[in-house]
Formats: structure tokens, sequence, C-alpha cells
RNA sequence: GGCGAGUUGGUAGAGUGGUUAUGCAGCGGAUUGCAAAUCCGCGUACACGAGUUCGAUUCUCGUACUCGCCUCCA
């Protein structure tokens, strides 16, 4: 049983075995997405960290015994913004949207967790909540919105470290006349006859952002859960707002508060304005393999901040090639995977698996499957490729074992010629023509072309820099 | 201004109160006709100052610098 230790925001400590209220059922709510645009690479660092924390927990509890719930946000402003501006419908644009973040995040490895809640499709419970929050003195109704009043939860600002005196005397926060406190955050708000919205005991309006979660997470996990992740710049206000929300409300809510740092891009923030923005369709249409992208993610604890760069791109590619040529070497395949099991050779790496549960310490379990690469036999390897994937880095072993040969995607002129060259080569090397033998291969290497003599058999493969057009005037 | 995180060898990046991180790059060797690939080996690091300690990169305090959040950007 590999143990797991978790650093919990709410304690800042990582202190406590984690362990959950239901071994049976453990849960974890992780915020999702607003649905208006492609996610940029950012989007994908969450994902992928608590895809890694999902795949961990089904390892040490079981499949069966895990439920993961990130929402989808399909009503905001800046949907309703994109809608006004292309003169689309709402829901062609959130559905659209959606099915992005999934291929997406399906291309860097994403499990998709059990439950993908569309927050218009919880508006009866959310309604519910704030009306219970109204009637606790939580919670006041004034113009048409409904606020949460802070001063009524002595706890506000646990979360994030923050004391409410704090942040009005240094912070900007929005003032607004129909608020008793400025702190005071939207629950409901009204809406016009061009915006979304939605029938209550306050006019037609639609939900705040943070009771989204409150309601979703309470209807599909319970009044207390495990596990409540997102992005550190959601502690303060969103996790924060949960929190006062659902506590009022009468729900334990969540035990432990995971939050990954951002991410950066050549080490600085990534924005528009600084041109340096780009989506995770960007990267994939570019041909950065969502493997590539997933490992790089994971080379950088999920704690620290992350710098994507163009150099950590290329090691990531050489990495997962040449980790797809040792299986290879030693025939990995579905079937070969299926005789490990057969076997009982199919298993976890204890040590891989408790750097793993050590705050999903990603980069040590990298570290840890290095070492495991190393293997001789397909036997040896078995818990480097278990771990590879564990880690998502491997979904099918047919696919792997398609993608590690060569010469799938080329055109039909580029493998006989190559082969006619080495064949030339061969000759040469026989005679001991040397310089002959020489001109041919650096005419092979000047295309990209990894030419391998093992034994005296010469194999090639597509390097890095592979440009089958400088053999063009050979065909 | 408030809150928080970080500063490790050429580089990326873990970790630890005394013992090898690991990858990439580099160097040496094996191998090779020479290379490549592969294998083996090598190197050196813990921002600065003070304190605690037999001993600190690891704990405590301070300093400097970097970064994030506080604005419905994950």
């Amino acid at each position: 049983m590999t143990d797991i230790y978790l650093y919990n925001t709410k304690t800042r400590t990582k202190g406590q075995q984690f362990t959950p209220i239901d071994d049976k059922n453990v849960r974890m709510y992780v915020c999702g997405p607003t649905v208006y645009d492609r996610a940029h690479l950012g989007n994908a660092r969450p994902v992928i960290v608590f895809d890694v924390l999902n795949r961990l927990l089904r390892h040490v509890y079981g499949d069966k015994h895990v439920t993961y719930v990130r929402n989808f946000t399909d009503v905001d402003d800046k949907i309703n913004a994109r809608a006004a501006e292309s003169g689309r419908s709402i829901g062609d644009i959130t559905d659209e949207t959606i099915q992005w973040f999934l291929d997406d995040m399906g291309a860097v490895g994403a499990i998709e967790p059990d439950h993908m809640p569309r927050a218009t499709a919880y508006i009866a419970p959310m309604v519910a909540m704030i009306e219970d929050l109204i009637a606790k003195g939580h919670a006041y109704a004034a113009e048409g919105h409904v606020l949460f009043s802070v001063s009524s939860y002595a706890e506000y600002g646990a979360l994030s470290g923050r004391s409410v005196d704090d942040m009005i005397a240094g912070a900007r926060v929005e003032v607004a006349p129909y608020k008793r406190d400025p702190m005071d955050f939207v629950l409901w708000k009204p809406s016009d006859a061009d915006t979304p919205g939605w029938d209550s005991p306050w006019g037609r309006g639609r939900p705040g952002w943070h009771i989204e979660c409150s309601a979703m997470a309470h209807d599909l996990l319970g009044a207390q859960f495990d596990i409540h992740g997102g992005g550190n710049d959601l502690t303060f206000p969103h996790h924060e707002n949960e929190i006062a929300q659902s506590k009022c409300a009468g729900h334990d809510f969540a035990n432990v508060w995971l939050h990954n740092e951002m991410l950066q891009v050549e080490g600085k923030k990534m924005s528009k304005s600084l041109g340096n923005f780009f989506t995770v369709r960007d990267l994939l249409d570019q041909g950065v393999s969502g493997e590539v992208i997933r490992l790089v993610m994971l080379s950088t604890h999920y704690r620290k901040p992350m710098d994507w760069t163009e150099t950590k791109r290329k090691e990531a590619e050489k990495t997962l090639s040449d980790w797809m040529s040792v299986l290879q070497k030693h025939g990995y395949s579905a079937k070969t995977v299926e005789i490990l099991k057969a076997a009982g050779d199919w298993a976890a790496d204890a040590e891989l698996m408790g750097v793993l549960g050590n705050d999903l310490n990603t980069p040590g379990a990298l570290a840890r499957l290095h070492v495991l690469s190393k293997g001789r036999t397909a036997e040896a390897l078995a818990p480097f490729a278990h771990g590879l994937e564990t880690l998502g880095l491997v979904s099918d072993w047919s696919a792997a074992e398609a993608s590690a040969s060569d010469g799938d995607d080329l055109e039909d002129w580029i493998a006989p010629v190559i082969d006619r060259l080495l064949v030339e080569r061969s000759t040469a090397r026989a005679d001991k023509n040397w310089g002959e033998a020489d001109r041919l291969r650096d005419l092979l290497n000047a295309a990209g072309v990894q030419v391998t003599d093992i034994a005296g058999e010469a194999s090639w493969a597509q390097g890095p820099d592979f440009d089958p057009s400088v053999l063009e005037a050979l065909k």
C-alpha cells in the first residue's frame, strides 16, 4: 500500500498522511475551465497535475473507489461577450469549447473525470443553497442581487491567510451601493433581456461564479469530501468564497486543499500582450505530441512555478524517443503487456509509487523511471513500462508499438531511397572503401537520417532534423 | 501596502541534519575501419550573514534578489 502525503493549503503542511473519509469512495473536486475559448497551455497544468493524483488514488484505492469531479463553467460574462461579438448562440459556443477542451486534454493523456457537470444544469441547487444562506442570515438580497455577507463568517480568509481588515485596507475592492460591506461577493445577479437568466425568488438572473462550485460539489460529492483542487490563483477569492458559502450552509466541505503553481513561458508570465500566449492546440498543431507536453509538465513539481521552454520541449522529445526505443528493443506491445500481466510480472515499482505519493513528486518519479529504464529484459522493464502507464505517458501499448516503428507516415519513395543508399554503403564497407562509405553516411546524416550499425548490420531512423527534401535529388 | 512562494553544480530539476538524486550538455573509457548508437566511469552545487548543533545545503532569525496572488486570467 502506497502512503500518500499531500500539501494542504489549509494547514500549509504536508505532515499528515492522507486518509480518505471513506476508502471505498475517495472524492475529489477540481475547478474546471470557463468555456469560451481554446485552453491555453497554462490551463493544462492543473488538468495534468490532478490527473496524476486521480491515477495515484485509483492505484491505491482501486478504480471503482474514486470519484473525480471537474466542472465546466458555462455561464459567465466572458461567454456572453463572445456570443455577442460573434453572433453565435451561447449554447453553440459552450458546446464547441467543451469538446475542444476534452479533445485537447485527452491529447495530453488526461483521463476524463467521473463527472463533468455544467453549471447551467445545476441552477436549481444553486438557488436552493442561496435561499438557505439567506435564511441562515449569511446572505441578503439587494437590488436584484444576492450577496454573501463576509462578516457573518468569522473564519473568512483562513485558507488564503488574509484578514478582511487587511484586504479592505490595501486592496481594490469593488464598492457597490447595494453591498453592506465592500468584501461581500455576489451569489446571484440580475440579467437583462439579452443576458442568459433563470427565474428565481430575486427575479430573473444568473449565479455568481463561486456558488457554482459549492453547489455542484455538494450535489455530486456530498456535504464533506476529501480533496478540492485548482490553480493557486483560485485560492483567493474563489476558494475562500466557496468555503465561506459551503461552511455557512452547514457543509463540512473539503478536507484537503491542493493548489498548483502557475506556468510561465521562457521565464515570463504567459500573456497576450507579451506575445507568448499559445494554446494546447497550437502546440499539437505544430507537431508537439501530447506526451511531450505532459512530460514537460511533470518535470517540475506542481507547487513550483513551471517554465515552458523550447529547450525543455526538445529534451522531453529526446527522452520519450529514448524510452520508446528501449521498449521497442525489447518487443513491447499490447501482447507483451498481456503476457507480463498473465505471468504476474506487471506490477508497480514500490519506490516510484512512494515518491509519487510524497506530495506528487513527479520529477522524482521521472528520475526513478530513468533508472528503471536500464532494465535488460522485457520482464525487468515491466516496472518501467508500468510506471509510464501510471504517469499517463503511455495509454495504449499497441499505439506505442506503432509510433516506435519507423516509416509509418513517410511518403512511399523515401524508404527505398534510404535503403538503396545503405546497401551501397554496405558494399563500400565490404570493399573497405571507407571514403565512399562515409560519403553515403554523411549524405544520410545531412537529411537527418540516423544511421546505426549494430553487429555489422546497418539500420536507420528519423532523427530530430529529418528532412526528406535533401533526398529528393537521389530518387 | 497586504498575503504567499522561491533562490541547488554548465543547464533543467529532486532531495536530505553527517552517506550517489536524475536528465541534458561536457570530459574519459569500452565498442567501432572512423563515427553514430549503446554501455561503463568522472566532475562539481546547495544566494548572503548570524544562530542552534559534535556536524547545516537541509532547522531558526535576518538581508538581498526573483516570482505569484490580492483585478470572476488556471
